[in-house]
DNA sequence: ACCCAGGACCCTG
DNA sequence: CAGGGTCATGGG
């Protein structure tokens, strides 16, 4: 068990970001985070204060970077709070625990394509039926997300109505069949710009312009992304019909997104 | 019955 | 290039 204090990081507020969709908060107040195939569980014992289960190995070589630790958020906060921006200082501070992830890939890919056109409930359900079906279970109830083989293989099967996928079946077929055909693609993903990234993305059948965004945040870590959904659109609208200053936020526009469609998620309007 | 949800695709003008 | 219909599905 690892103790310590973290600025700017609050599990609650990351597992209902819309960033992840498979964190889970336990009947103790703790939340499980599963990810390269292990899970973390993470305990708030204090103002500032954590515990997670893992070791300090674990912690330096795995989890500190998912969970970008070693990003100074107090630069992000400053550039916030020293602003005239009032819409955006108060979604700020609903938001300050927020970091953004930097997950695995594969699995953003496909959740991403799964979120389009839907709603944070239905998009859970979907990825939990998915790895309860086709991942390996790690622990008690807790399952891996399936590889791009696995799904490939039982392609007919993603149509059933239980994954609640609608016509984005096709979208996860096709993906799978692409990344068992072109091995590098992944990879090659991982160590492109984001310019260069967003534009493969946006090549295959049902990636575009806000899932491609999404995946370069979430998992590629760039933070300059800035995906434009349904609610960031409402914000745009209301509070920055003139444009939005991108340059002021310039480098991390995609961490100050998460503020906005965050403190929207809770009822923040401004 | 209609609208909405972390949209994309495809066709029309 | 901009605009709008359509897509599957469950909840308000």
């Amino acid at each position: 068990m690892i103790k310590t204090e973290m600025e700017h990081f609050d599990p609650a507020q990351i597992a209902a970001s819309g960033q992840c969709f498979r964190w889970r908060q336990t009947e103790d107040g703790g939340f499980e985070v599963p990810a390269f195939g292990r899970v973390l569980k993470v305990y708030k014992t204090g103002d500032k204060r954590f515990e997670m289960d893992c070791t300090e190995d674990e912690w330096r070589e795995i989890w500190s970077g998912y969970l970008d630790i070693d990003e100074d958020y107090g630069r992000f906060a400053d550039a916030i709070l020293t602003s005239q921006d009032d819409y955006l200082k108060g979604a700020f501070k609903l938001g300050e625990g927020i970091r953004i992830l930097r997950q695995e890939l594969w699995e953003t890919v496909v959740s991403f394509l799964i979120s389009q056109n839907n709603n944070i409930p239905r998009i859970k359900n979907s990825i939990e039926a998915l790895c309860r079906e086709f991942g390996e279970e790690i622990e008690d109830g807790i399952f891996s997300f399936p590889s791009a083989e696995t799904l490939a293989e039982h392609k007919a099967v993603l149509s059933e109505k239980r994954f609640g996928l609608g016509y984005r079946d096709v979208y996860i077929r096709d993906i799978a069949e692409y990344v068992c055909g072109h091995e590098s693609w992944l990879e090659d993903l991982k160590k492109a710009d984001r310019d260069t990234a967003y534009r493969e993305l946006i090549q295959r059948n049902g990636i575009g312009p806000k899932v491609a965004n999404c995946i370069c945040l979430f998992a590629l870590h760039h933070i300059d992304a800035f995906p434009v959904d349904t609610h960031v659109k409402q914000i745009l609208d209301r509070h920055y019909s003139d444009g939005f200053d991108f340059d002021r936020y310039s480098g991390f526009a995609g961490v100050v997104q998460q503020y906005m469609f965050f403190a929207k998620q809770q009822g923040y309007i401004g």
